[in-house]
RNA sequence: GGGCAAGUGGCGGAAUUGGUAUACGCGCUGGUCUUAGAAACCAGUGCCGCAAGGCUUAAGAGUUCGAGUCUCUUCUUGCCCA
């Protein structure tokens, strides 16, 4: 068999597609984009099955007439590379610089058809330069705002995290237990936009609904009311938020955050002290609290009940409650809340019942837990009777009427924490002048470049740290300033450079209106379900921000249509000792045997995981790519599994694919050498129209995004076309449809595609072939013939042929015919083209 | 605790959306070729049964001429939120 040299036709083709420009630009435009690495090093499986997923839908899409944009670029700043760079003693810059080169270049070797020209990168100046543009824009539009507020501080990485940073109550990356401090951050008022980012997913029909679902829970609108409590003693009033207005009658204390205004009073109170410097060490999420064990410093203060006279309700500070969700105070209803229960039970409160689902109401069962499901109201007045829901209307319309309260609704969602105490980011531009205001720097300044100079070693914010970079002047009044010196979350570097990628090269403005409204939005978006929510939502924030600032801008949803791949996994193995082998440091002698190479020890062979750096279940795509070929890595992993599913890396899986590429070589090769003299005849058309069908199948495959059904109808193709090579086929004909088919794997293999259809000669490499839909309704189809609805035989017939002329053939021939031969049919069921069915009784 | 998915051979998975269950690949078994191995090629491979045939889509029920697909109950797993 005559086998193919993957390494040199990969490495001539590779040339081809970043020298030429590899799309023209004509046709409907079509914006395909995956989402950008972070330059970490090399690249890794996860990256390969991305970029390969995007990358049959960009050549699909080309192919199909489509003007196709499908840019790269550089999610390049970020906390690794100044690790990196304290480890080695390197710049943050080099060392990503470095490993940028690397990664494009492994990047290259995966064959993408990806135009390099628009390369971007994120830590360069041409890049965060118009960032901090657009942050001055924001700014000057009420999208950028100043507060205090508690954050999770990081003890040993020095900085803030974001709640999804912090992982059972500790930092994610140092594992040291966060902190709540209070420090003074800037903010992007993404909650302005809560209902809207909330209503328009609806808008979204592209995306998946898992996704969809995430974010509305993310963001998390709720329904409630405020309510004044009357202060005992006091003529406050104390305003709390809840979304169980119908419990009220069941309302056996209150409980304020211990930021509380309330607690002014009690700050000279050593017990008080003690128990905020408590709270203070659970974290903020909302995670954290619901775990922490429900703890209450007692007031002794007390409020009146608002609809039952002479009640008093006491007042606890609660370590539970969050000065910024809400007022800061809720009232408990421990019957109805789990949170309130736990803590009626340590502080024996009553726990008074109001809602029930029982037929007879019993008062006095004791509650194991709270109830929080549906049912009728008891012990509550005038809402005795009523629903839940009829109970909230209800008593809502009467604390409007009393004028204690209004209807309210809140969102789950804040405004977005943008200050990292990092060097390794976007400057703020932002500049603290001498009498106390703060204001955005002169865009004429822009870009406010990071020092070379700074130093990473010693603890803290490195720019704050920098002898001068902070001192500055302020352009309109020439007095002297200080620069903000914290820099953005690199998330935003990602919310718009999507935007970026439209004109990357444009030097006056962040980009083009023009380009930006014709290429936009992303036609579609692939990814990892891990940004499902934040760096989405972020996007979608940052595009609706740009045009209420710049009017110009018709869209508000970047990316019309979303795909989130699964990931890429792989076996553990442990050594005897407990330590984490990579894959190539086992040998696998049998199911039951693993063993260590260096020593032939035994080996424990964990589940399949996604792999990860931490459990070296981790597979080189560069050395696989070197072994195997590009064209048979693309294959193999988007072979094994549907692409929205997690998938098992296996040696023996991209082995067999170079196998079967290898096969469709020699297929190539043996119809190159065929005699051409063969004269056409009737088993033609039947090769062609199944030829023709199998096209059909893989072009169907190919849009419903089942690449992995795909490659089996490739699989069968080939068969079928390697057995039909013994038939009286013109040499021609095989010849047209192996270029149809080369044309069809051109977006799965494209060197191997590429050469074998130059080979054959085919002019038009660049156009999908047609699939003739008429010889699709002329081909014959299988029926299936049951009995009592047991299939009994398959008929294999022409199209739409009638039941009176399928009975005629059963009568005949069929093998069903002897179960209806000393029956009776009492009843047939007859779907044309798919099955008859025979009801019969004996 | 809540929400959402999903459960099909030894394994990854397919099934035109209610119409031939197990396509295709891996693995395994046997054979050809080979000094031998690898590769290649051919055949077989859900379970029971010598066969005819019967059974089978986590378990159980229901709707239907017909259910992997729809409905209900239970179990299990995964993901997200808490």
């Amino acid at each position: 068999m005559e086998r193919v040299n993957f390494q040199v036709i990969e490495k001539k083709w590779q040339k081809k597609f970043s020298s030429s420009k590899l799309y023209n630009r004509n046709g409907k435009k079509f914006y395909c984009l995956e989402m950008f690495p972070y330059p970490s090093g090399k690249i890794h499986m996860g990256h390969v099955r991305n970029y390969t997923i995007g990358d049959v839908i960009a050549r699909y899409k080309f192919m199909n007439g489509f003007n196709v944009l499908h840019p790269m670029g550089w999610d390049s700043f970020g906390l690794p590379a100044e690790n990196a760079a304290k480890l080695n003693e390197l710049n943050p810059r080099d060392w990503t610089k470095q490993n940028i080169k690397v990664m494009k270049s492994q990047l290259k070797m995966l064959g993408l058809s990806i135009d390099w020209d628009l390369e971007i990168s994120t830590c360069d100046e041409d890049y965060y330069k118009h960032q901090q543009e657009l942050f001055i824009d924001f700014y000057n539009n009420g999208f950028v705002s100043r507060k205090e507020t508690y954050v999770n501080w990081d003890p040993a990485e020095n900085t803030v995290l974001a709640n999804e940073q912090v992982i059972d109550g500790r930092g994610w990356r140092s594992n040291a237990v966060v902190e709540r401090k209070k420090l003074s951050q800037w903010f992007f008022n993404i909650s302005k936009f809560s209902n809207e980012l909330l209503n328009d997913l609806e808008k979204l029909p592209g995306w998946p609904e898992k996704v969809k679902l995430m974010q509305k829970n993310w963001i998390g609108k709720s329904i409630g009311c405020e309510l004044n409590f009357k202060i005992v003693g006091n003529k406050k009033h104390l305003s709390i938020f809840t979304t169980r207005p119908d419990t009220i009658f069941g309302a056996s204390f209150i409980a304020v955050s211990v930021d509380h205004e309330i607690c002014k009073g009690f700050k000279q109170k050593p017990d008080f002290e003690k128990f905020k410097d408590h709270c203070s060490k659970i974290g903020t999420t909302e995670e954290a609290l619901a775990n922490a064990e429900k703890l209450g410093y007692n007031t002794n203060l007390f409020a009146e009940h608002p609809f039952i006279k002479d009640k008093k309700i006491p007042i606890y500070v609660a370590n539970f409650v969050l000065m910024d969700y809400g007022n800061g105070a809720i009232f408990g209803c421990p019957a109805h809340d789990q949170r309130d229960f736990d803590f009626a039970k340590k502080y024996k409160l009553p726990i008074i019942r109001v809602v029930s689902n029982e037929k007879k109401f019993d008062n006095n069962k004791e509650m194991l837990e709270a109830f929080v499901g549906d049912g009728k109201m008891v012990n509550s007045e005038f809402l005795n009777g009523l629903t839940v829901n009829d109970a909230k209307i209800k008593i809502i319309d009467t604390i409007v009427k009393k004028k204690i309260g209004k209807k309210q609704t809140l969102f789950r969602l804040k405004d977005w924490g943008i200050s990292r105490q990092r060097y390794w980011g976007c400057p703020i531009p932002m500049i603290y002048l001498e009498d106390g205001s703060i204001v955005p720097v002169d865009k004429s300044e822009l870009p406010i470049k990071l020092p070379n100079d700074a130093d990473l070693k010693s603890s803290g914010n490195p720019l704050e740290n920098h002898p001068n970079w902070k001192k500055t002047t302020h352009k309109k009044t020439g007095k002297s300033a200080i620069r903000e010196t914290d820099t953005l979350d690199t998330f935003v570097d990602s919310s718009w450079y999507f935007l970026r990628f439209c004109s990357p090269q444009n030097k006056k403005a962040p980009f083009s209106n023009e380009k930006v409204n014709y290429w936009m939005p992303v036609d579609q978006y692939i990814g990892g379900i891990e940004h499902a929510i934040l760096h989405l939502l972020y996007s979608r924030f940052f595009m609706r921000a740009i045009k209420k600032s710049n009017k110009k801008i018709k869209y508000s949803e970047p990316f019309s249509n979303l795909f989130t791949q699964g990931m890429v996994c792989h076996e553990t193995y442990k050594d005897t000792n407990g330590n984490w082998l990579y894959p190539d440091e086992v040998q696998i002698i049998s199911e039951k045997k693993v063993i260590k190479i260096k020593d032939k020890s035994e080996v424990t062979v964990g589940p399949s995981e996604s792999m990860s750096k931490s459990k070296k279940n981790t597979v080189d795509p560069e050395i696989m790519i070197k072994e195997y070929g590009a064209d048979a890595v693309r294959w193999f992993i988007l072979s094994d599994s549907p692409p929205e599913k997690d998938v098992q890396w296996s040696d023996t899986g991209v082995f067999s694919a170079n196998k079967f590429l290898q096969k469709i070589w020699n297929l190539n090769q043996t119809i190159l050498k065929r005699d051409n003299k063969v004269k056409s005849n009737n088993k033609n058309k039947i090769f062609e129209e199944k030829i023709n069908l199998f096209s059909y199948k893989i072009d169907n495959a190919i849009k419903n995004f089942q690449f992995n059904v795909a490659v089996a109808n490739f699989y069968e193709a080939y068969r079928y076309f390697s057995d039909s090579m013994r038939l009286e086929i013109s040499t021609k004909s095989l010849s047209d449809n192996m270029i149809k088919l080369m044309k069809l794997m051109l977006p799965f293999t494209p060197h191997l595609a590429h050469e074998c259809l130059t080979i054959l000669g085919c002019k038009d490499v660049n156009k999908w072939p047609k699939i003739d839909e008429k010889i699709l309704k002329r081909s014959t189809i299988n029926m299936a013939v049951q009995v009592n609805g047991k299939t009994r035989d398959v008929l294999n017939i022409k199209q739409n042929l009638s039941e009176k002329d399928i009975n005629q053939l059963i009568l005949k021939s069929s093998k069903a015919n002897k179960y209806l031969k000393n029956a009776k049919i009492i009843k047939t069921i007859f779907i044309k083209n798919k099955i008859i069915n025979y009801i019969v009784k004996n």
